[in-house]
DNA sequence: CGTTGTGAAATGATTCACAGCT
DNA sequence: AGCTGTGAATCATTTCACAACG
């Protein structure tokens, strides 16, 4: 077993995911081996770096040859957590969240989206592909019968803070918030936020300067 | 003028919009002063973060009293370049572009989306929430005639880098990425990466630990 | 008093450089 | 030869702590 479990930086959580995005394109070319050099170049990572985020979960190296491409995909699923299916659920049927449901690369990755909700009766009940918006009330009973673990609030900032209390009672364990306000969780949840308007005044920002070339550290 | 430019911390540049967020809805409650402290702890981070964060800038607090909230905004404002409005397109009219269009926030932030383009000629010419859909031939031109500068890219892996190649030659200077790929540009174009399905594996990651409670750094 | 701005100290992340394996 | 894993060194960011100010 796994003795690791020190404390992992956070910036080499982010990078994990970039890892396993590359070397799943590597794998669909049948490349058979990558060296940390390699993967460093294709994400603009130095080749010490790569080595030593890997090298935080395990020795999944192999001297003189490199890292064996299937061999660390699925090290880096089952680390991520990818290498089983997680149940999702999208709050909010307005333009942001219908846009979501049929994003497939979600399916592809193991994040089956199992259950829409609104809270705006006149949506309620709509169809939206293929999928019936449901009440806010089916929330708690919903979650349960499903084992609906991962939620996405797409809901405006006013309202984000009551459904995130009200989609941790349920039981939902990860919560990725595109309203544009700070959500307060406890501990046993977290949160991923995407604010759409901020990253575009990032842009803005670097824009206004003479502008670094891409961020050093992107994503 | 502002004598300052040094080289900022890229957390820090992370942080000042998430500053300016939380500003702008305490001007818009009216509140006059708000301390490092107060700001801090509205996002979860120390007062001397905030301090150091924003004295990168200039001198805008008033000792004993805070800062004053509208002079704050101001600031910030036009450190992040949105004191003035940017022009911006989003190229591919599939589910993500399509959703992005009508999102009002941009404009309230005086991101003015004036154009959306398609490669797919099936798709080219239809009408998405009152703007027509262009031909990729057409982005040279408008990009010039209207004065685009920022672009979304919502397209699939595949031709993302052809249609970033096209929009730099065409003279946008930032690109907000939906696409999972790394965009290769050259220095004086910045690019932000939004790629949803790596959000969900950070979230899946740290639901398979036992959980950090949110990721410090969040965003 | 309360609160800023800022050097100095502490913590955290990245890069270097090399022993050791194949 | 080619490449990993890793301690040690460097570099970056955060926190501390306090003088100075309104």
């Amino acid at each position: 077993m796994k003795p690791a479990r020190d404390k992992i930086p956070t910036p080499t959580v982010r990078r994990l995911s970039l890892y396993l995005r590359e070397i799943e394109s590597l794998l669909a070319q049948n490349r058979l081996t990558v060296s940390s050099k390699q993967l460093g170049d294709r994400l603009s990572l130095t080749d010490a770096q790569v080595r030593k985020d890997l090298a935080y979960f395990g020795q999944f190296g192999h001297p003189g040859i490199g890292y064996r491409v299937p061999e660390l995909v699925e090290e880096l699923r089952k680390i991520l957590g990818t290498d089983r299916p997680w149940n999702g659920c999208i709050v909010g049927a307005g333009n942001i969240g219908r846009a979501l449901l049929p994003y497939n690369r979600f399916q592809r990755k193991g994040f089956h989206i199992v259950a829409i909700f609104d809270g705006d009766p006149k949506v309620v009940g709509t169809d939206v592909e293929g999928h019936k918006v449901r009440p806010m009330s089916d929330l708690p009973g919903l979650v349960a019968e499903r084992d609906i673990k991962l939620a996405i609030i797409a809901v405006p900032a006013e309202s984000a803070q009551s459904v995130a209390d009200q989609l941790i009672d349920a039981g939902v364990v990860g919560i990725l918030n595109f309203a544009p306000v700070r959500l307060d969780v406890h501990d046993k949840v977290s949160v991923g936020d995407v604010d759409l308007s901020v990253a575009l005044e990032q842009l803005a920002f670097q824009a206004s300067l003479g502008v670094t070339g891409s961020l050093d550290d992107r994503e």
